[in-house]
DNA sequence: CGGAATGTTGATATGCCTCAACTAAAGTGG
DNA sequence: CCACTTTAGTTGAGGCATATCAACATTCCG
């Protein structure tokens, strides 16, 4: 595995432009590894980090906790991503952050994060970008849940899942682990458990995608891409891997 | 009417401190002023912006354009809000902004704006900082719109409406001027403008909230509240209206 | 090997959408 | 200022997509 610094090295300068003295600052963050089990939480609801999590494999997701004990998945992190880069500047946590399988993160100080800042304003805005990239996914997943039937729902959100894996670097060809449920896929979508899978059924029959045991295997992407209405221009990728 | 930079460094301080060099760098800024006719554009999807819209008065929205023609509103924005920071790290957007009814806006340059971060960057933290809670309306929505009940989101909607209407203080003890249509709140909460009907006219006979002719009146709190599973937590205000 | 969690499938119920017909309000030009 | 047009709001009837429920199959994991 790749260390944490180039990890997040490689990632910010998909979206931004970083000179030496930027990437010598945050060759200078200390960190440490966390092991995460499948569905063991990073930080909770209403909890106040001192460091952010930086995704080194596995998927990492972001999720409100209702009332009633039920679970609303926000979003999905991989190799790469900061999924609670937010809590630099927002003391306390409103919604939890969790592994999907299992999953490594390495913890970075936020005071070591902030000092960067201060010293290389160019990495706080390459970090700042970051957070405006995540914005736009929230965005694009209040459409796909508010405007969408649940098959192109579906569709549009495995289209992110395997672009953002292939410009992460963890799609192999036309495949990706990605060890999520029915009932996590359901409390992602907005939609009931038995409605997922018969979803999931006919983009099989269709040899659109097939995903099954954790593995998401693309059969036919430009098919994939006109049920889901993808338009991955709210990505904000300098290069787009497909 | 206030200045625009008055407005601005007031809804700052809401969620961050500010020094007096902060504040001096905030009055520096040069901008001129935008009326807008219900429903014009302040920014198309597609654009790539050098100024970004500082709410004066009325209220913005921001949307995106389905492929089909419909919209889905995203968010709304009243006096204080900066409803496109975002463009100034993200050059294309990916969604637009307009008004709902008649508003007044205050165009401000990036560059302006990205000097006093190197000068100032608490007064960049500042403004990141409220991308950051734009990001966490986002979220809710995101869980308003997939996991709860008609009667509950629009409940909750209203809630957030007359919260943050209460902290910029352009709400008039339980009366609020919003103007806009049916049709509007229809594609902000995913649902069909005959069942909205049914919802408002519900909230109504109930004597819980009153919506009509663009103007929003609270009759029950504590009950809007309940219904809408409100927990104002995600708007990360320092000092809550209510 | 046994138990729990997850996935599968059909039958039934229901909330919401669609459509249509109508009313009310707002904007426009003579 | 009024007639006209357009837009917005209202309401009921009917149909459909999706939820719910139940029973069972499969996989996972200790």
């Amino acid at each position: 595995m790749e260390n944490a610094h180039q990890t997040l090295i490689g990632k910010l300068r998909k979206h931004s432009r970083l000179t030496g003295d930027d990437i010598a600052e945050i060759r200078s963050f200390s960190y440490f590894i966390r092991s995460l089990s499948p569905n063991e939480d990073v930080i909770r609801q209403g909890d106040e980090p001192d460091a952010s999590a930086l995704v080194l494999s596995g998927i990492v997701t972001r999720y409100h906790l209702l009332d009633d004990g039920r679970r609303q998945y926000l979003s999905f992190h991989m190799a790469g991503d900061l999924p609670d880069a937010q809590a630099l500047f927002i003391e306390k946590m409103d919604h939890a952050v969790g592994a999907i399988g299992s999953a490594v993160v390495a913890s970075i100080p936020h005071r070591e994060i902030k000092r960067a800042f201060e010293r290389r304003p160019n990495v706080g805005f390459a970090i700042w970008k970051e957070t405006l990239i995540d914005a736009a996914i929230f965005r694009e997943a209040i459409t796909n849940n508010s405007a969408r039937s649940i098959r192109t729902r579906m569709a549009h959100l495995f289209c992110e899942i395997f672009y953002r894996a292939c410009a992460s670097g963890i799609a192999k060809d036309d495949t990706l682990s990605f060890p999520i449920s029915l009932g996590q896929l359901a409390d992602t979508l907005g939609v009931a458990i038995a409605s997922i899978n018969r979803a999931l059924h006919e983009l099989r029959a269709s040899r659109t995608m097939d995903f099954r045991n954790g593995r998401l295997t693309i059969e036919n992407w430009p098919k994939l891409i006109e049920i889901g209405c993808f338009n991955p221009v709210y990505l904000h990728l300098r290069k787009p891997p497909l």
